[in-house]
DNA sequence: AATACGTGGGG
DNA sequence: TCCCCAAGTAT
């Protein structure tokens, strides 16, 4: 551990302000909180570990039903450490970017090999697991083990970027003024710093959200530098994310072939895109129509199947595919 | 720093 | 209907 000589340095925010702050949208948390199944006061580490793989850019009401199946199968992370990979893809359903499945799986094998099947409770532990970046460190030590971390998503950035920079989203990354700033705006106290994490990403969530921002609702909307400010445009355009005739496309439709799968498969059904001759097992059929009607090209097809490959998210042998 | 990586519900 | 994007990570 690493203590820094810097003295809490000249912030904007008075500490009345500040505590005013925490005081406001804490309570307003306690208040209006959802009720989810990985805040359960007997919720496990491991709880907060699938959800918080789960919730990677995927939306609460998705991740809920396949949560719970996830942990009526594999309650701990010795249960899932213990199967193959490709049962947890298949598991993983639709939630989308299935690598996070395999990575929450080699994270489960690590957690076995390396810290006796307990989800480790600190913030260099956890990043060092696959999988777990910055953001999901901070969070699994604190809603997990309630543990003193700066918990820095894209609902807390953006409730920053309004609320005390007056601007309508946050920078494109996140850089080192954000962070200072969420460092600046953390709680001292133990306690406070817990439910300050989970609150402010909450009202990112339900009240200052992305589109349509709920204001009239918000706990300190008279202290939100972007409303006084006439809730100004944002400084730039997000660049939305291409999506028809990306290889992401071509490997989503692969995948749904493999899940749809209940045995290995002949390896052309993929490598040609569904357009073959033989016989197509009848489970396959949608996902194999779907697949084929992309008509992609023989260079995109070969580039996407032998990358699911390279990704784990595939295996080959003897001339058929499985996940 | 910019880009790749899935999916389906809501406006 | 079509576009946007939701608790990010890895490279």
């Amino acid at each position: 551990m690493v203590y820094s000589v810097d003295v809490v340095t000249s912030s904007a925010l008075s500490a009345q302000t500040l505590s005013q702050l925490h005081e406001r949208i804490n309570t307003w948390f306690l208040a209006h909180a959802r009720d989810l199944p990985w805040r359960a006061a007997d919720r496990t580490g491991w709880q907060v570990m699938v959800s918080e793989f789960m919730l990677q850019q995927t939306p609460v009401v998705r991740v809920l039903p396949v949560f719970e199946a996830w942990m009526d199968r594999w309650p701990t992370a010795a249960d899932l450490a213990s199967v193959d990979s490709g049962e947890a893809v298949r598991a993983w359903g639709r939630l989308g970017y299935p690598r996070r499945a395999l990575r929450l799986h080699a994270a489960a094998q690590a957690i076995v090999e390396r810290h006796g099947g307990e989800v480790p409770q600190h913030y260099d532990e956890l990043l060092a697991l696959p999988g777990v970046g910055s953001y999901t460190a901070a969070a699994i030590s604190v809603f997990a083990f309630g543990k003193r971390a700066t918990v820095i998503d894209t609902n807390i950035r953006r409730v920053h970027a309004r609320l005390i920079s007056g601007k309508a989203l946050p920078n494109k990354s996140l850089n080192a003024a954000e962070t200072r700033l969420a460092e600046e705006l953390m709680p001292a106290d133990l306690e406070t710093s817990v439910v300050w994490n989970a609150a402010t990403m909450e009202l990112g969530a339900l009240i200052c959200t992305a589109k349509s921002p709920k204001c009239e609702a918000c706990p300190v909307q008279d202290m939100c530098a972007w409303v006084a400010a006439g809730k100004p445009e944002a400084d730039y355009v997000p660049t939305g994310q291409s999506w028809y005739g990306t290889d992401r496309q071509l490997r989503g439709a692969m995948m749904a072939v493999l899940r749809a799968a209940v045995a290995p498969i002949p390896y052309q059904i993929l490598k040609q895109a569904g357009r073959v001759d033989i016989a197509i097992p009848e489970e396959l059929v949608p996902a194999v129509k779907k697949l084929a009607a992309l008509n992609p090209e023989p260079e995109q097809i070969e580039r996407c199947y032998t990358g699911l490959l390279k990704d784990g998210l595939a295996h080959e042998a003897d001339g058929f595919v499985t996940l």
